[in-house]
DNA sequence: TTGATTGATACTCTCGAAGTATGAGTGACC
DNA sequence: GGTCACTCATACTTCGAGAGTATCAATCAA
C-alpha cells in the first residue's frame, strides 16, 4: 500500500531488462541476494507477481510488462525533475538543444544565428538518445528526424526529403539516377535493412560504435558498406569518391524540431519558430531538393 | 549527483504545499527536524537552494517552484506504475471511469449501456480529483466538464450547453426567463462568483462539504444558496421548488471525456466511441437544449 | 550421476533515517 | 525595550532497512 522508492523501480527496470539477478545486479553494482529480497519485497507490496522465475529462467508477468513500461516513464519524470531544478537555479538559462551530429541538414547554424534570444547549449548525441534526453530532462528541444509517436511530445516538421544510398563513385550502381532497393540485396547493409527512419533504437551492444560520418564515408569509399541518409544530409556533405543515389522505394525521410508537450518555456517556443523559419527560407532556395511541411 | 528516491520527493511537496515544516512534517507522520534535514540534504544533493527560509517563514526559491511542478509530475507517475501493476495481474480487466456523481448529463447509464466490451468499474469523486485520478492511474478515463488544459490528457467534447443558476421557484428573479451575472449581485454564491466552469480546484480546507446535489437542492429551495450548473444537470434534475434560469454572461459548460494521452487501451477507445455516440443521440433527441460539438 | 549455473535463504553488519531534547533567531505585544 | 511565542536548525541517540557473505536448492547438460 505504501508509495514505491525510485529504487525499487530502478532495480525492478534492471532485472527486466537483463532477465537475469546476476547480471542485473553487477549493472546496479551490488550483489544478487539482496537484489532478489528487494524484487521478491517489491512483489509483495504490490500484491503481483513481475517475473516467473525458474532457478534457469526469468520472464517478466504481464503485469512486469506493464511496469516496465510505467516504470521507465516514472524513473525519466523524477530524472527530469532533479535535472530542471538544477537548471532553474542558474541565472542564465541556456536552452538545451539535443541532436545527432552531422544530421541537422545543414539548418543548425542558421537556426542558432535567427535565435539569440537565449544561449544555446548543445548536446550532441546518438539518434536513439534524443527522445530520451527530451524526457528526462537533459535537453529542452531536439532536432531529429521523426519516426515517433510519443503523446508527450509535440513536433513541428521543417523538412520532408527522400532517402538516399551512399555508393562508391566507382560502383556500376552509380551510373543510374535512382536505385530501388531489390538493387542492394547482397551488399552490406547498416542495421538490419536501413528501412527504418529515425534510428530509435540503441545500437546493438557489441556494435562497432560508427560514431560520425567520416567513418561511415571511409567505409563507404572503400566499398565495404552502403549507407542510407536523408537527402538533406547528402547534400551538406559532397565527397568526390563517393555517389548519392535517391531510393525509390524507401519512405522519405523527415527533419522535424521535438519537444515535451507540458514545456511552456518561451525559449523553446521561441526557437521553434526561429527553426521553422530558416527551414522554409532554406526550401525557397533549393525548391528541387526540399519540400516543405508547415 | 545520485538518483532522488520518491520519499524526498514527498517530503518536499509536503513542505513546498504548507511552507511550514512543522505542519509539513505532521502531515507526513514525522517530527519535524528529520524532515528540515531530509530537505536540507536534497538541497545538497541537487546542489540548488529550493526554500529561502528565515525562522518565521519558508518560501519557495524559483528552482523550488520548478521542482515542485515536475515533481508532483513525478509522483504522480510512480504511483500510476504501481496502480497499473497491481491491475495488470487482474484477469477480470475492468475499465475505471471516473466522474462526478450528478455531473454526468443523464449520459452515464447509456453510455454504459452501449458499452458492453469489458466490465465498468466507477469511481465517484469531487471534481477536483478527475484529473489526478487519470495522472496516478486510479481511472482509465473521465467524465468531465471541461476546463482544463492539460497536454498529456486527451479528450473529446459530448456537450457543451449554457450554464443555468438554481433558484427558489418563489423568488422574484424566477419570473424573468434569462439573467445575467448582475442580477444575482449580494446573494450567497457558490466558490467565489461560480463562473469558473470546472471546477478543478480542491474545495477551501474548511468548507462544508456539498456532498451531492440533494444537499445544494434543499439550500437553494429555503433561498440560502444559489447555486450555478451546466444545462444538462438541471434538465437531468426538475424539481418542484425550483427553478433554472439561464444566466446570459457565464460562459456555456461543455462536457467531455478525457483519458491520458498515452493510452493506448483499446477498451478505453471503445468507451470513447460510445459516449460520442451516445452524446450524438442525446443532442438528436433535444435539439432544443444541446448543441454537439464534433 | 555429476558439475555448472542461477536464484533463494540465513545470518550478520552497517549506515542512514527517524526520534528527543535543545538551541537560536525573529517578530509581536505590553 | 524586554519578554514571550513561534519556528527552524543542531546535537545526540536509536533502530531498522538494505547490503554483504556464505550457502543451499533446483534445473539442465553432458
Amino acid at each position: 500500500m505504501s508509495d514505491l522508492e525510485t529504487r525499487q523501480l530502478r532495480y525492478f527496470v534492471a532485472v527486466a531488462e537483463e532477465l537475469h539477478f546476476g547480471r542485473a545486479a553487477e549493472r546496479l553494482a551490488m550483489a544478487q541476494p539482496p537484489l532478489s529480497r528487494a524484487i521478491r519485497d517489491l512483489e509483495r507490496q504490490l500484491g503481483v507477481d513481475l517475473f516467473v522465475r525458474t532457478t534457469r529462467q526469468v520472464a517478466l508477468t504481464p503485469a512486469g510488462e506493464t511496469l516496465l513500461i510505467d516504470a521507465r516513464v516514472a524513473l525519466d519524470a523524477v530524472a527530469a525533475a532533479s535535472q530542471r531544478a538544477r537548471r532553474a537555479a542558474r541565472p542564465e538559462q541556456s536552452l538545451r538543444l539535443a541532436c545527432k551530429a552531422d544530421f541537422d541538414g545543414g539548418l543548425l547554424a542558421p537556426i542558432l544565428a535567427a535565435y539569440d534570444t537565449t544561449p544555446v547549449e548543445l548536446l550532441l548525441t546518438g539518434p536513439w538518445d534524443l527522445v530520451p534526453a527530451l524526457h528526462d530532462g537533459r535537453a529542452d528541444v531536439a532536432l531529429l528526424a521523426t519516426a515517433f509517436d510519443d503523446p508527450t511530445l509535440d513536433s513541428e516538421a521543417l523538412l520532408t526529403e527522400p532517402r538516399m544510398v551512399a555508393l562508391p563513385a566507382a560502383d556500376p550502381l552509380a551510373a543510374r539516377t535512382t536505385l530501388r532497393l531489390a538493387d542492394l540485396t547482397g551488399r552490406r547493409l547498416p542495421n538490419g535493412s536501413g528501412a527504418e527512419t529515425g534510428n530509435l533504437a540503441p545500437p546493438p551492444p557489441g556494435s562497432p560504435a560508427m560514431r560520425d560520418l567520416s567513418q561511415i564515408f571511409n567505409l563507404v569509399e572503400t566499398g565495404s558498406l552502403l549507407w542510407f541518409l536523408p537527402a538533406w544530409v547528402a547534400r551538406q556533405f559532397p565527397r568526390p569518391h563517393i555517389a548519392y543515389r535517391l531510393v525509390e522505394d524507401l519512405p522519405p525521410a523527415t527533419l522535424a524540431v521535438a519537444w515535451p508537450a507540458a514545456s511552456r518555456s518561451p525559449a523553446v517556443a521561441a526557437l521553434v519558430r526561429a527553426a521553422v523559419r530558416v527551414a522554409k527560407d532554406a526550401v525557397a532556395d533549393e525548391p528541387h531538393v526540399s519540400q516543405a511541411l508547415a
